[in-house]
DNA sequence: TCTGGGGTCCTAGGACCC
DNA sequence: TCTGGGGTCCTAGGACCC
């Protein structure tokens, strides 16, 4: 069957790693806290029982939070990123699971060669236990024919504390649990189609399900008609593994508007840094880089402007400067004075496996810098891992690089020039 | 004046997911 | 005052080709 691995509160758990003080109490993570604004990104269940939801505007709230006691914690999306890697490598590891793949930051997919509901009960809470141990990370698990029954059965772990966190749902027992799933909890109906859904009378999953196919494809085209299939118990979905990303976006909501075109440069150079190590780990190659802009669309008073532009690159890369080099270009082509700017990204697209690259394309010059480059950015990224992020950066990257993760008293350099 | 029948590739926008 | 940060796939329409 197919399992599913979800984890509880998933940045809410990863916080409490370090400060297990707080279990028991109300506790929320949110962005931008520092300027009091930002949503909640995810809370834990004390923090859900005092009327706390997912995405509240932090200044919304405010009042339920003092009268509550409830901690506010800055997101530290790279921790998340970290303890993702490592719940991943330590179910590789036992091999208990085929075709393992990470679905998003927090849930897993894959296949177990069993059918028998209490051999797989067995097996998950093997899992289940060994990524508690491993990494303080509480998960739940679902099996069933399927993808989206495996999801399902997740639901149902999380949903009722009877199943302890690991719910199964073998063939037989579909039916009946697709008759107490709300069509809008479904995976893969979205708040667009319950509107026409609901007008045909189908509320369950299970009326779902029973839809003639030529409707469902009618109103919802193929992916309407995959997820029917998936909970008819025929499988129809495949779950891409990281191996075959197709971009890489690094983005943020500034804490300050700005209209500085400095200011922005500095950003986005830092996020272009970011963007290109994830590259080197996924051992990829970007073929273009995509920059984008945008002001703050909830403050109708002032003027807005969004703006986007791509440059294909020569040569597939992964190479800090010339994704840099790439970013300042495109920063002139689109930057535009007198705009409040509030969120800016860069995406790098149309990735390409690292092995596949054909070195004899090339000049022997062109290898001969290529493989300098590679040194260069090996050892960056080296010095970093050891030292901490951004210890060693571009001297665009300014001062104020993201320090949020440098060791305990370990000292920046003071002087762009010694970095170089 | 009348204006084919196929194909590919790219892009923008929409819908969905976490 | 203050409203996230990632991703995927599908479709329609335009440019271009024969």
């Amino acid at each position: 069957m197919y399992v599913h691995i979800d984890c509880n509160n998933f940045f809410v758990s990863c916080e409490l790693v370090s400060r297990p003080e707080l279990r028991g109490t109300p506790v929320v993570v949110a962005n931008n806290n520092d300027n009091n604004g930002g949503i909640i990104l995810a809370l834990n269940q004390e923090a859900k029982a005092v009327g706390l939801q997912r995405g509240n505007p932090i200044f919304q709230v405010k009042q339920l939070i003092e009268q509550q006691h409830v901690t506010v914690i800055d997101v530290h999306h790279h921790l998340y990123h970290d303890i993702s890697g490592h719940i991943m490598e330590e179910v590789k590891k036992t091999e208990m699971v085929l075709d393992f793949v990470q679905y998003s930051v927090d849930e897993f997919f894959g296949y177990m060669p069993e059918d028998d509901p209490a051999l797989l009960r067995e097996y998950l809470q093997q899992l289940k236990d060994l990524i508690l141990r491993k990494t303080q990370i509480p998960v739940s698990c679902g099996a069933g024919e399927t993808y989206t029954l495996a999801k399902t059965a997740t639901y149902f772990a999380k949903h009722y504390p009877g199943y302890k966190g690991i719910c199964i749902m073998p063939a037989d027992k579909r039916e009946r649990a697709l008759s107490q799933v709300a069509v809008k909890d479904i995976w893969g109906i979205g708040r667009r189609s319950i509107k026409q859904i609901s007008i045909a009378g189908v509320k369950t999953a299970l009326d779902y399900s029973r839809q003639p196919e030529a409707w469902v494809n009618r109103l919802f085209g193929v992916t309407g008609l995959r997820t029917w299939k998936e909970l008819n118990g025929t499988p129809a979905i495949t779950i891409a593994s990281h191996e075959k990303q197709k971009s890489i976006m690094y983005s943020r909501t500034f804490a300050h508007m700005t209209s500085s075109k400095a200011v922005l440069l500095r950003e986005l150079s830092n996020y272009a840094s970011s963007a290109s190590r994830k590259l080197r780990e996924q051992k990829a190659l970007c073929r273009s880089v995509t920059l984008f802009l945008a002001t703050n669309r909830h403050r109708l008073d002032l003027a807005q402007y969004h703006a986007d532009d791509t440059v294909k690159m020569n040569v597939p890369t992964d190479d800090s400067t010339q994704i840099i080099g790439a970013i300042n270009l495109l920063l002139d082509r689109i930057y535009k004075e007198n705009y409040q700017y509030k969120q800016a990204g860069v995406i790098l697209g149309d990735l390409i496996h690292a092995d596949s690259i054909q070195l004899d394309m090339f000049s022997d010059n062109q290898i001969d810098e290529q493989v300098r480059q590679k040194r260069l950015m090996k050892a960056i990224d080296g010095i970093n891992q050891r030292f901490g992020r951004n210890q060693i950066h571009f001297a665009i990257q300014g001062d104020e690089a993201d320090t949020s993760e440098q060791p305990a008293g370990f000292m920046r350099p003071h002087k762009v020039e010694d970095e170089k």
